[in-house]
DNA sequence: TTTTTTATTAATCATTTGTTTAATTCAATT
DNA sequence: AATTGAATTAAACAAATGATTAATAAAAAA
């Protein structure tokens, strides 16, 4: 089903994708991609027709990456809840750190134009996780406090990305470098699953 | 220090804050300001001189509202700590639901252009806010765990302000109108709270 | 009223931007 | 070696965009 690229699409897609993560999708120039991905002008629309055609593609796949990573963890067989908050939050802390401008990215782009991401499959998937599962059996069996599950998994999504989106305040606020801000965001790989587990323990 | 704007000045700030919240500085085009605005084209850069320092004190007097609102909840004097942080939830999320669109705004222009926040005064003094001390009072009165106060301030807004950015995913995913969607926000003005003494209570 | 300053307008300028064209180079096939 | 098709290039096009100009209208000051 993936679409195999050559060598000159991939580099129109990595430099695109770099600069629409950067300054977004408007404010991005097709010579600037040119530019950065060392092709000539042309070949961007020889190969993808039109900038927003490419920003499309780049756009699904992003997401789709996502929320494959995303999934594969909330389904795992093999782990208890707690693990698999404990997982989710190291996955995502580190992604995030490896790739910080995307979260805001992707909610910005997705404010200006709803319509990328109804195509995605895995969306609902998330609801009916085994995440989710062994959080409703856990209230059930009264270990848990009774919580619609969008909140939950709101929260956890909440207390890992928000914060990252926040970089330019925090390191303004706290005088911090990039480097600082990243111990910052992986001191909460330990402490939001405890947080996570306290909101929820009755 | 304020300064008074005449009547065609604010029809422009309106219109001008209104596009660029919908589609961000760079999508949003000058003769569309002076369209939605219902003036001339020229009086935008008689006025303002440019496309860009029109942004400019837009984006300021924006975080400057913001920025007062939330400080003077947190530095209210007679209240409680379980108090604030219940009048922050409520406010807050009242805030973002008349201007949905304003924190996805907000942090993606601040990436592009993290200058814009550096003028900000307000902004240190939310780290030395009654708020805060009274988590600190608390802590060393062995009430709540202890926790670095960026984290405790960090976490009570990414709870409140990051469901309302993922909006277009939960609006799919929970197929929501946005009715549905305040209602949603609305239940954790009462939520928040109690989740956020749960995580620092012992 | 006359003069002067301020506000508003239509038209225009100079760039920028996404896209296309037509020519050329390169690689594979016959 | 000749031919064919794909890849690459420089140049150009048309539309959009931020900004300015010069003229006019309106308001304020004299």
């Amino acid at each position: 089903m993936k679409k195999e690229y050559s060598e000159t699409e991939n580099k129109i897609k990595t430099a695109a994708k770099s600069l629409f993560l950067k300054k977004g999708y408007s404010a991005t120039t097709t010579r600037e991609i040119a530019k950065e991905s060392d092709i000539n002008l042309a070949l961007l629309n020889y190969y993808f027709t039109s900038k927003w055609k490419l920003f499309e593609i780049i756009m699904f796949e992003t997401l789709y990456d996502f929320l494959s990573k995303m999934v594969e963890v909330y389904n795992d067989e093999k782990t208890s809840l707690e693990e698999k908050i404990k997982l989710t939050c190291e996955k995502y802390i580190d992604m995030t750190i490896a790739e910080p401008l995307l979260p805001t990215f992707v909610l910005n782009e997705l404010k200006n134009n709803p319509t990328s991401f109804l195509k995605m499959p895995s969306t609902k998937m998330i609801m009916k996780s085994k995440l989710v599962v062994q959080y409703q059996e856990g209230v059930k069996k009264g270990i848990y406090t009774k919580l619609e599950p969008i909140h939950f998994v709101t929260n956890i999504m909440s207390l890992i990305v928000f914060p990252f989106m926040c970089s330019p305040i925090l390191k303004k606020m706290e005088k911090l470098n990039t480097k600082e801000f990243n111990t910052l965001m992986l001191e909460r790989k330990k402490s939001i699953p405890k947080w996570i587990i306290k909101m929820i323990k009755k």
